[in-house]
DNA sequence: CCTTGACCTGTGCGTAAGACATAGGTTTAA
DNA sequence: TTAAACCTATGTCTTACGCACAGGTCAAGG
């Protein structure tokens, strides 16, 4: 297997083909240029994808990654860097996790209270009683 | 106070005037337009804003706010659909809570296994051993 | 040899919910 | 009167791709 096509590429590391083109956008991946034109990627590619996807799945964006491989490409370690962007990702997401904890726990209370309500009609001023007396009632 | 300007009308409900421009740009906010074409809100349109804004804390999107509140434009009850777009969000959330749980969990994971890691330089076949080692450790 | 379907290419738009910038008009208080 | 502080409309930016389009390429079967 000495070169792959785009889709033979993605499949291989079960992506898409439009994922493997963004991050060659990117300048991520460097496939050469085939004489029909279509792009060619080889094992390093390979590897560099698993690596992409492997970071994406540890919370890892995008920017973060290409900010690892500029470092690398400059031949110095990015271990250092990722030990710092993961304390940060990490951050972040217990933000994200502590927020969703707390809409999931408050929209659970919402379906439950909802249950011994009633429709009502809109008026002038109100649209959606059960939403506006919801929130009113947690102040 | 009979009308108020946009940043009045955010700051009476502590959001800010571009939030109150976008749901205006939406339709969801009818202000009239002042001589001066400035746009004018009046209590009826807090009132709406207010409702909007308990709506999105509850975890309702813009758009879902928006059916809702072209339901109650039509004079009918939303509450039905209230109650039916709030369930298949809780489904959404819970969904994305779990996987940011998961998430959370390998970050914290990669971060004690790293500690006991030294750095090392790339290869021509790898970037970050950290990254990449630590996600083929879960195969 | 030809066709047909499955692949490829580059380009560009759409997503959610605003944040932010820009350029220029308005108001208000000193 | 003038400068600060407000307003307007408009457009661009964010994430990480997914999807659509128009047209070129390729492999296999008839």
């Amino acid at each position: 297997m000495e070169y792959m096509k785009v889709t033979d590429l993605a499949k291989s590391l079960e992506t898409t083909a439009d994922t493997v083109r963004f991050y060659t956008k990117l300048g991520l991946l460097e496939p050469i240029k085939a004489a029909n034109g279509y792009k060619s990627y080889n094992s390093k590619d390979k590897d560099r994808l698993q690596f992409i996807l492997s970071a994406r799945q540890l919370g890892f964006t995008v920017a973060d990654v290409t900010e690892i491989i500029a470092e690398t490409k400059k031949g110095k370690t990015a271990c250092p860097l990722a030990r710092q962007i993961i304390k940060d990702r990490m951050e972040e997401t217990e933000r994200q996790y502590q927020a969703m904890s707390k809409l999931r726990q408050k929209m659970k209370a919402a379906i439950i209270s909802w249950e011994l309500e009633e429709d009502k009609a809109p008026t002038s001023h109100t649209v959606c009683h059960l939403i506006e007396q919801f929130s009113a009632a947690k102040t």
